[in-house]
DNA sequence: CTGTTAGCGCCTTCAA
DNA sequence: TTGAAGGCGCTAACAG
């Protein structure tokens, strides 16, 4: 039974209750021995403090929200490991959000996390609006709950904690490395859907082409394998347009558009170098095994909960803007 | 501001806070006409009751603990995408344990949970021994707190609830796709690390290996790609070793596997034919395109929250073992 | 160093 | 149909 109280706790040990409340949060303000008294009544009556009583008394939940778009993007999934192995480090509980298939306005839903006590909260969206972040803005302030966006970004202001990795620049790199390679012509693959992130990495690619007096080749295609698979065979029916270099905005998008030049006979990476975004596992299965931007996921969503922990504490992060480095891992699709 | 009490609500609709309470937990029980001023209120104020508070006094939290071993593999992902879905019908918040490099002993760590007030546990992990199950028992029986188990089980007793589909059965059917297939050295390819679920592919494997009176072959390696495909590679060095069929216990090591023979020249599904376990994007994004046992993780994550919710609210499940139908699809790496 | 005493915000009888 | 009152289990001053 998970009966034991703290009242049960102080009775055994003949000491009051806020005693026990002592021992538990304020250690060093005991007795030791009485401490030690304590402590192992606890022990012997598995005692452990009822989470709303604490909650209520104390105004804090030691529970923070995590707020996904969809738990089945590799990563999103990784980006929640790396939060749960860094919110184990302060005893802190995660509250979980799945925005899929949700219909309930943004801001209700925002306010009814509130509503449930939560410390502070991590977003985690690849896509984030002007909309959006004024909305979030606005709960920051209004209920004093801090925010932190995890791998999104929202370049035109700065008022919530961010972590990612700087996109423009992995574009602008990955792009040269192309061009570098004697590739003539290089083709963007981003998504139809507008994200924030993709085009960041869409204007580091126009900027690499531009400086080398190329033209761009921008394709929006759709995340989903079975579409954009036919979009690739009919954009590259022929097999005549000229293409010799590919950056996907993701790994299984790259995956898919080397599956489907390969069955048109290309070969890559000697006709056409490809490059994706991630370093998922996507990239280690594919064959040839993907070349791609590497963006440190588990580490911004540890760094992005300890930024949050951070602000729970009072302190304030005077640098808003955290980004991560990002490698470029040559595997078998670029040379 | 969240300050908002029910105290305030009472006050400016003019009634006692039995009321607001009242038309926010039982409706049915209040005028019509003051259920509306005080709704309005309600909304004029932004009043949502705090969860804490609330927890305290009714003893319930609507919140459920989702335990799971690891978040960034594909099919636990997707089964905490079914598991929110549901648990959004019933307006039920998710607190996400992740076990991962956890070092804390796991009856610890359901204490706490428990602890945490949660009013039922998901859990979802592959493999669970003796000393696990019991201890899952002893936590439901104890703490009287209902546990349902996702996409795994423990086949020698049936106390706690579970949700699943009949792994046996599927091997078994899937081992005899490949010998109708006129396949004579059909392999097994399952993880080296013991997992219950896995053991029943296993002996389904048998079953219809011995049947056809054929010889088993099992392989066991590990699930990290850059292991098994040295393990493959090892293994079938010669090239001249007789395989003619194989089931991996997971797509990604299906995949892998496929990757491996091909570059040592040999033909999907002509010399070999492959079948994977999940139906995975692993699959969809392989070429040639992987067959497998679809395995619906979504809706086990969701049929286990609905069951879960059924026992909160009391009403015991008498049917404990709750199988999910399978499907066998075929693609490209099987005839 | 320890005990006493108010609450925290809400639910739930019990009366009215 | 509504209100009054007593907790739920714990924290945090304030005394002692």
């Amino acid at each position: 039974m998970n009966k034991a109280t703290i009242y049960n706790v102080a009775y055994a040990a003949n000491v009051s209750l806020a005693t026990v409340s002592r021992t538990l949060n304020n250690p060093q303000k005991v007795k030791p021995e009485t401490r030690d008294r304590v402590l192992r009544v606890i022990k012997d009556l598995g005692y452990k403090p009822n989470a709303f009583a604490k909650g209520l008394a104390s105004k804090k939940s030691t529970t923070v929200a995590v707020i996904v778009p969809d738990m089945s993007r590799a990563s999103v999934a990784e980006m929640v490991n790396g939060i749960a192995v860094e919110a184990r480090k302060y005893s802190y509980s995660l509250l979980l959000y799945v925005l899929k298939d949700e219909k309930v306005e943004e801001l209700e839903m925002m306010k009814e996390i509130v509503a449930s006590q939560v410390d502070g909260m991590l977003y985690l969206n690849d896509e984030i609006n002007e909309g959006q972040y004024a909305m979030l803005n606005t709960i920051q302030e209004e209920y004093k709950v801090p925010i932190v966006l995890a791998n999104t970004l929202y370049p035109y202001d700065n008022k919530l904690v961010t972590v990612c990795i700087d996109y423009y620049k992995a574009a602008y790199e990955v792009t040269n490395r192309l061009i570098n390679e004697g590739r003539k012509h290089i083709y963007l693959l981003t998504t139809s859907r507008k994200y924030m992130v993709n085009d960041l990495k869409e204007e580091g690619y126009l900027k690499a082409i531009k400086e080398a007096h190329m033209s761009p080749n921008v394709i929006r295609t759709s995340g989903d394998i079975s579409v954009n698979t036919i979009h690739f065979n009919e954009l590259f029916k022929d097999g005549e347009t000229p293409i010799d270099g590919v950056i996907a905005v993701r790994d299984s998008i790259a995956v898919s558009f080397i599956n489907t030049m390969i069955e048109k006979g290309k070969s890559i990476p000697n006709d056409i170098s490809v490059f994706g975004f991630q370093n998922t596992k996507y990239a280690s299965l594919s064959r040839p095994k993907l070349s791609c931007v590497d963006i440190p996921i588990n580490d911004i969503g540890a760094k992005a909960m300890a930024l949050l922990k951070h602000e729970i504490d009072g302190e304030v992060n005077e640098v808003k803007f955290n980004v991560l480095p990002h490698s470029i891992i040559t595997r078998q699709t670029s040379k």
